[in-house]
DNA sequence: TAGATTGTTAATCGATTAACAATC
DNA sequence: TAGATTGTTAATCGATTAACAATC
């Protein structure tokens, strides 16, 4: 199965609804929310496999976690499932891309085309999830006017006048950490409500209505080498032990 | 205080050291672990303004985290503080930067010289971490040979070869999910023992001795999504309520 | 010494796992 | 109906917060 049928699931007609899905919790923990893309990339992968249906305990063994766990997180939105038979692949697949917002269409604009914006801008990810890249913004006028994967690059000052016109939902921040405040400022007063912050700041947004979500690339690579620097400390235990 | 000094605090020589720091714990969880580099950037600011001392509560004013966490966080590693007085800036510092293995001279190579490793290598995180980045490897024979940020492109073909003769710790994987898997195998017979995958692709290694970051760019954009999503579903439901 | 603040233990809270009744 | 597997409740485990004795 080629990835437009996959993603034609998602589509309601395409696979049988069930009627009477309880009502799904009111608040679902952030622990619970930041497994679900993994359920999604799996079951997309089950999808293009062929498989039809699926149990917890089968896709407890694929994915390495208990299937209690799949269990409760799935139920927090409702029940997914039928006893005595699992889960059936499609419907499972359209229902958490309903819940990630995979068919809501949010637009997105990315601000810095350095280096960094535009290695996402090329990416695949966005299209694979539902968010259209409309644009592109930096400071630098010799690189406004370009085009990055059929992107174009704007001025910043049109920053504004831009999100308000094209109802812009996501930012993505890739300038600057020196600038991220500012910028951020702009784009929240122009009405976007979620900002996905690469600039390794911490933003302060009084509203409560904006979303951000942090990716703090130095922060991982130091987790790294935390383990790697944990091993090398064992090792040398280990050395000395040998030697004594 | 400029990078250069900062940096410099990490040499034991410029900081006092306590002679009987408590045994640290044996294991620390990963929910710690993942706190750590922040605690580095933020010692690093108050560094950069001069300050001297600072105590778990105003530390946790600033960071926005309880104070009692900050102190059950430090006590994992040993006892940095001191009674009456609260923590040392530039101790603390050393410290954590000491347990994060910055100053372990790390030795890492990007293997994919697309876009995303192309931004990587130019980012100045690593020189931050005090990693080095020594080389980038990739199959297209056009980008061979090419400098990117003073890093020269490599055939993929001399892979093993090179991490072998450069005593390689780490290895960025910015290529193909596809390759990801073999790669990566070939990365390990040649002695790499931390990997951060920037591939999506989930890796299976026996090898205990070797660490693996995932970063899935992906599934964060999800979250932001989700939030995005659920704003709107609140929203269209405080519409519903309000037209009856 | 008195005041401040850590280090550490105990209490609470939340998340994961286990168990099983409901039901397809 | 019998077997399978969910949905859900209860038990366990781990992480966070609160409290306070130790001590600088």
């Amino acid at each position: 199965m080629d990835n437009r049928e996959i993603d034609s699931c998602i589509e309601k007609n395409n696979v049988e609804i069930k009627e009477d899905t309880p009502m799904p919790k009111a608040y679902v923990s952030s622990a619970v929310i930041k497994r679900l893309p993994r359920y999604f990339r799996y079951l997309r992968e089950l999808i293009r496999n062929g498989k039809m249906r699926i149990s917890s305990s089968e896709l407890s063994k694929i994915m390495k976690v208990s299937a209690s766990q799949i269990r409760q997180d799935l139920n927090c939105f409702g029940g997914f499932g039928q006893q005595g038979y699992g889960y059936n692949v499609k419907y499972l697949y359209a229902k958490i891309s309903e819940i990630l917002g995979v068919n809501c269409n949010f637009r997105a604009i990315i601000v810095g085309a350095g280096n960094l914006g535009r290695a996402l801008v090329r990416n695949p990810m966005f299209t694979k999830r539902g968010v259209y890249t409309v644009a592109m913004f930096d400071i630098d006028t010799r690189i406004v006017g370009n085009t990055v994967a059929g992107v174009s690059v704007h001025p910043l000052d049109e920053l504004e006048d831009f999100c308000q016109r094209n109802f812009i939902d996501i930012a993505v921040l890739t300038l600057p950490k020196e600038s991220a405040q500012e910028i951020t400022e702009r784009l929240v007063k122009a009405g976007v409500c979620g900002i996905w912050n690469y600039t390794g700041k911490e933003l302060d947004i009084p509203n409560k209505d904006v979303k951000i979500v942090n990716v703090h690339l130095g922060d991982s690579l130091m987790t790294l080498c935390y383990e790697l620097n944990q091993m090398r400390n064992s090792d040398r235990k280990k050395e000395k032990s040998k030697d004594n």
